[in-house]
DNA sequence: CTAGCCTTGAGG
DNA sequence: CCTCAAGGCTAG
């Protein structure tokens, strides 16, 4: 017996090639299994901030012979497997144990549990019809992670390019059948706040077994997860659904950047259009963000269209916000690209429309700032914002409605635990969003305007939910 | 720069 | 104690 377990624990993660490279692994490093030489590349990289440029076109092939031939796209593929930049320490301490510990035991519980399915299903097939999952054995390896519940819907995943990174004009249709294996797994985990609070208020009493822990949700959930104390569990399920800022702002430059390259022969594109590229790309990581979140992905994709296509400028509009409020200066914008720009030359510069809508748009960050909103709120809020349960003609409205309820709970309780017993903190923050409701309409209808007079770029995403809501009665 | 090997040190 | 992911070191 001891044996069988012996054999069992030593091949579970040996035997899968790295994710960026494809050479053998070492084990955990910056957020997922690596090999030696991604690790070192990653962790000096981010070190010494390193910047690189590739010769070619941003998608040079990187595997364990030509990996050194373009670091810019090594880096790309760092990122894109879900490597983490908050996991290469600014202090440079050694040694220990980081926050990203409780992460890798449960990919490891996962990665065993599936391979115990695996296995069970090998052994049905001999005396059984073929089942789901052993037809696309690769998928399964491959949708690693930490998606706990891929493999019971083990959809049969398009096998193609694991390593691909090609971006077509998506339709929001084609975006949500979960198509690519290879997402943004770890979706973020900001541990900086919480683990430095959660030492301090552990009188928070969040009573066990309270609104957070009975969502539908079930399994794996509750098993293992060594929560800090005073963070409702749905908070931090949230808050892992969460897409890392610099992560976001490296992909997106990116993306920016090669489809500049591509117009520069069509003259030079006015601030508006930049503006509008920006939003589609906002857009398509809103989409690949819902896509990819607890109870979102759990919908049918029907729903999920109906409620993506109803909330997008709120959530595109609570996208800029956030980044306000969190990392932003006063007196500019903070872009997603991680550019700034001067609230002055917006001021003088854009037409009185876009004036007061920016202007009110401020005046919410002002006052979300006040408030002192931190990312685990943000987080909350997309949720509650997306389930919206308004919406008609949801096929799982109960489902929608359940999770917009516990979202708020989650979200109350939080805020009680954080600003010691504060219920006016949290009416003030149903209000802003209110605001912020009222405030994503207008932008939509601006947008409609300058869509209606040819202004808008084509092809993208963006004109896509514009139409959605226009075309409704 | 790269990548294999070494040292550290909190958490189990 | 041991584990194992972080950082460090250094030939090539």
């Amino acid at each position: 017996i001891p044996l069988l377990e012996m054999e069992c624990r030593h091949d579970v993660d040996l035997e899968e090639p790295c994710p960026v490279c494809g050479d053998k692994v070492s084990g955990y490093h910056y957020g997922l299994l690596t090999c030696e030489s991604c690790k070192g590349f990653f962790k000096r990289t981010v070190q010494n901030n390193k910047k690189y440029i590739c010769a070619e076109n941003q998608e040079c092939r990187i595997d364990k012979a030509q990996r050194k031939r373009c670091p810019f796209c090594r880096f790309q593929k760092c990122l894109h497997v879900g490597m983490r930049l908050e996991a290469v320490r600014a202090d440079r301490m050694r040694g220990g144990r980081n926050t990203f510990g409780p992460m890798y035991k449960r990919d490891r519980a996962l990665k065993q549990q599936r391979k115990a399915l695996i296995q069970a299903g090998g052994f049905r097939l001999e005396s059984s019809p073929p089942l789901v999952y052993s037809a696309h054995p690769r998928d399964l390896t491959f949708a690693g992670g930490l998606q706990p519940d891929c493999i019971l819907h083990s959809v049969p995943l398009p096998t193609e390019q694991n390593d691909c990174i090609s971006y077509q004009p998506p339709s929001l249709c084609s975006l949500l059948p979960s198509s690519s294996p290879v997402g943004p797994q770890y979706q973020s985990f900001s541990l900086s706040n919480w683990t430095i609070k959660s030492k301090h208020t552990n009188n928070c009493d969040s009573p066990p077994g309270s609104a957070a822990a009975t969502y539908a949700d079930s399994d794996e959930l509750h098993s293992s997860s060594p929560q800090g104390p005073g963070m409702p569990q749905l908070v931090m399920e949230f808050l892992l659904c969460d897409p890392d800022e610099l992560q976001l702002q490296n992909k997106i430059s990116a993306r920016i950047q090669q489809e500049q390259t591509g117009w520069r022969r069509h003259g030079n594109p006015g601030t508006f259009s930049l503006m509008c590229v920006m939003a589609d790309q906002t857009l398509l990581s809103i989409v690949e963000w819902a896509r990819t979140s607890i109870f979102f992905k759990q919908l049918k994709v029907s729903d999920q269209m109906k409620l993506l296509h109803s909330c997008w400028s709120e959530l595109l509009i609570l996208d800029i916000i956030s980044r306000q409020v969190l990392y932003g200066r006063v007196g500019s914008l903070l872009l997603v690209t991680g550019q700034e720009v001067q609230l002055s030359d917006i001021a003088s510069q854009a037409g009185p429309t876009l004036a007061s809508l920016v202007q009110r748009g401020q005046e919410l960050v002002e006052r979300l700032h006040i408030l002192k909103l931190d990312r685990q709120e943000f987080a909350c809020i997309k949720f509650l914002i997306l389930f919206n349960p308004d919406v008609k003609d949801l096929e799982e409205h109960q489902l929608v409605e359940s999770v917009q309820e516990q979202a708020e709970g989650a979200l109350l309780e939080y805020t009680l635990c954080t600003s010691s017993q504060h219920l006016g903190r949290f009416t003030h923050l149903l209000l802003c969003l209110s605001e912020l409701r009222s405030l994503s309409t207008l932008a939509e209808d601006y947008l409609y305007c300058r869509h209606l007079s040819g202004e808008v770029p084509c092809n993208n995403l963006l004109i896509e939910m514009l139409h959605a809501k226009h075309s409704w009665p």
